[in-house]
DNA sequence: TGAAGTCCTGCACGATCGGTCAGCCTACTG
DNA sequence: CAGTAGGCTGACCGATCGTGCAGGACTTCA
């Protein structure tokens, strides 16, 4: 028995070009044939390395999907103000690492759900939400943290959209740690 | 000369099919044939109101991107808190009245740059944004701009996508504004 | 009654979609 | 040298894409 879906060998540009698609058009709107081209190589090459479109997308998305879970594992003892905001420096790390996967997750997630890494991934970010806004956590925390999470995603997209000058990415991190944290951590009192 | 793209006549529900299907699935991976279905007519029907897809594109956009006019006027004057936290609510409201729309510019937009629609709100957002930011402003401003904005624009879409129990849009719409406040008005003086 | 106009549709088109398959080329192994 | 396995490709398939076009159903007006 062959392996079904050939693993990935020399096609991490492959990999690249289907991300930046996905993230730019959709999964839908994507089509092989643009992948190809951008990757230099014939649809059939991604077909033979890949089996499927949606095995590319699993593929794409995996090290994304698979990189998230230790960090959920590491947000389990968090407490003092120091960690917390180391929590939030890997955390940006990561999803800047991940931008272009992030990217898909959260702004075409909704149409791929039934995908088996969007469900497993969702899952995931289902996890990390109910643990950022733990206990009997008010409605309002589930609103920071959508904010948080797909604001932060879109900046590392699209940060200089509608700005005149290109933004240093170190100093994007930096911003992005500080709003983060005023978003899902010590919060204050809401003046209701 | 007839005109060449018939105005809408009864045709709402088309566009809310089309919006819907821009928003879920992008520009390039909605077909004419499911907008058609989910608005239960034909192909051909859709063909006749709006000419084309991307005509189809242009009217389902346009009313967003007019109703943002006057509110990039109402921004000229504002500087007691209390006409903050006015505008503030007005554009909270304007966001989550086309949400729909909003999705399409913020996550479908850098690949749809070209059509004139989503141009013409590239260029009022960029406006909204150096407002916002005024005077010799930070990059840390235009992030928080980009972040709150983002936010906002996924939470009125997919607000309880990774919450237990649906967000009630009224709470939804209150935190909203105070993000929209903590990110674009009256950050405190930053730490470096 | 018939001409005109509006709304809508089915059909046909070329292009492109995801996917299959036979086969070419290179490299390694005996 | 022959054999074989892996990487890659073009030709091709059926389905669907956006679009053009002729015409049907219905209303309005002379």
């Amino acid at each position: 028995m062959q392996d079904f879906t050939r693993s990935a060998g020399g096609s991490a540009p492959l990999l690249e070009a289907a991300l930046r698609q996905f993230a730019a058009v959709g999964f839908d709107g994507a089509s092989l044939q643009r992948i190809a081209d951008e990757a230099g190589m014939s649809k059939s090459s991604v077909l033979y390395h890949f089996g499927s479109k949606e095995s590319l997308l699993d593929a794409a998305l995996r090290p994304a999907v698979d990189d998230l879970r230790p960090l959920l594992a590491a947000l389990g003892g968090i407490a003092d103000e120091g960690s917390q905001r180391a929590f939030l420096e890997r955390f940006v790390d990561y999803l800047y690492e991940h931008r272009l996967a992030v990217a898909v997750l959260i702004n075409h997630g909704q149409a791929l759900a039934g995908h088996a890494v969007i469900d497993e991934a969702d899952a995931l970010v289902r996890d990390l939400s109910t643990r950022l806004t733990p206990a009997g956590s008010h409605d309002r925390d589930t609103v920071r943290f959508g904010v948080a999470l797909a604001g932060a995603a879109f900046v590392l997209v699209a940060a200089d959209r509608w700005s005149a000058a290109p933004l240093p990415p170190v100093e994007v991190r930096a911003v992005l740690v500080d709003v983060l944290g005023e978003l899902v951590l010590a919060q204050p009192a809401p003046s209701a």
